[in-house]
DNA sequence: CATAATTATTAGATTAGTCTAAATTTTTAT
DNA sequence: ATAAAAATTTAGACTAATCTAATAATTATG
């Protein structure tokens, strides 16, 4: 006796979900509308249809929420997402810019046994290629801490742990540089006027812009 | 530039190519509305709409043919099914009763490169776990001779190389009996009134009825 | 070959998701 | 505090895919 929604239907909890996890508030109608790209007369009919299954909580003009359920949800194709999104790059060598269209639909994918059988195939991975964690069969879910480069004192020392952006453009910018998940950069000056700032990586030094370092997870050494 | 099409004229091109292929005649509206678990009032809604593409050969009362590049669709569709499945029993280690579901949401995954990749990981198969031929990237696809059980001779012997129906049910009954792709099996008597055979597999004997027989694809030895 | 039976098409609705434009509510800024 | 701006909702329309009921064409049969 699954609940079946539509893939429209699980966009919009997975939308919500990611822009609860940024803000605390409730979800507005415009954010939503530019996350699912559309407009906000169809966010507030597709609102409507989520409150009516109990997957959000919805006061007009107020935004919304998910409920227990709608979060549950959420957390599922996130899971989903994530797996397979490490089947891509680990065992089709797609590289980490190139899965996250494919994931998109392959998180839609319906069947009770499927994505737990991926799971044991990649031997329970814990994190994508992004860094993001995966959620387990329970929907458990470590977040960690959001430490971004940009925060790190001078002198101090890093591990990058994850993208926070991950668009194409951004990951290839990341590979053209050589930085990867697990690359340990050591800060060595900031720049007060543009907060750029410079780093040390595979004994190189490198200069990077603000945008990029605040995009970068890092876990302090 | 690719073409775009729904999942549900997908389903429509791939219905028309395997009823085109056990008939030679134009396919019916009746028969593809059965096919397709539909009312034949949609389905002349929905190959006018192909017509319109281009995808099918349409005149009223008169059924349809695909088109070349309706055939071509059909056939990348088979293709991808068929890899998916190999994957699924493969490699995610389901049973060969389990995976058609699945793949049918599988097969609709859009990609230009996912499914090579796919192909490349799996080595490359030349059949589904079912033993149905899979059409190479171009398009080409080897049709073996449909040779059934039950029209091979007394005394003669064979190997199982594929499945006609490939229902969940059929499948459950072959493993129960531990009949399997590559079993070989001789014909040891035929009974006229019902057409069940006597056979001899795995240094056993056993007697299997026309329904059964007529639905497994054989290589005479 | 005429009429019954079958098969196929059309007409008109319905549902999901979307849109534009108009109306309403909330927020912001004098 | 109130007017302007911004955000949100409503109303009405559109597309894709489906359905039922009515109509039309084909085929089968006596």
């Amino acid at each position: 006796m699954e609940i079946q929604l539509t893939q429209t239907e699980e966009n919009y909890l997975k939308s919500i979900y990611s822009l609860e996890l940024s803000s605390s508030k409730n979800v507005s109608t415009t954010l939503l509308a530019k996350k699912m790209k559309t407009k906000a007369s169809s966010v507030t009919d597709m609102i409507k249809k989520l409150a009516d299954k109990d997957f959000v909580d919805y006061k007009k003009y107020r935004g919304v929420s998910l409920t227990k359920g709608g979060n549950t949800i959420a957390v599922k194709i996130v899971r989903k997402h994530r797996l397979w999104e490490v089947f891509l790059v680990n065992k089709l060598e797609y590289s980490w810019d190139e899965v996250h269209e494919i994931a998109e639909q392959l998180e839609h994918i319906k069947s009770d046994t499927l994505i737990d059988k991926l799971e044991e195939f990649l031997e329970f991975p814990t994190h994508d290629p992004h860094g993001d964690p995966i959620p387990d069969k329970e929907g458990n879910i470590e977040h960690h801490k959001n430490i971004m480069l940009s925060s790190v004192k001078v002198e101090n020392s890093c591990k990058i742990i994850g993208v926070k952006d991950s668009s194409s453009e951004f990951l290839k910018y990341l590979d053209s540089k050589n930085i990867h998940l697990g690359s340990i950069v050591k800060v060595i000056s900031k720049e007060v006027f543009d907060n750029s700032i410079t780093i040390e990586i595979n004994k190189q030094l490198l200069s990077i812009s603000h945008q990029i370092s605040k995009n970068l997870f890092v876990k302090i050494l």
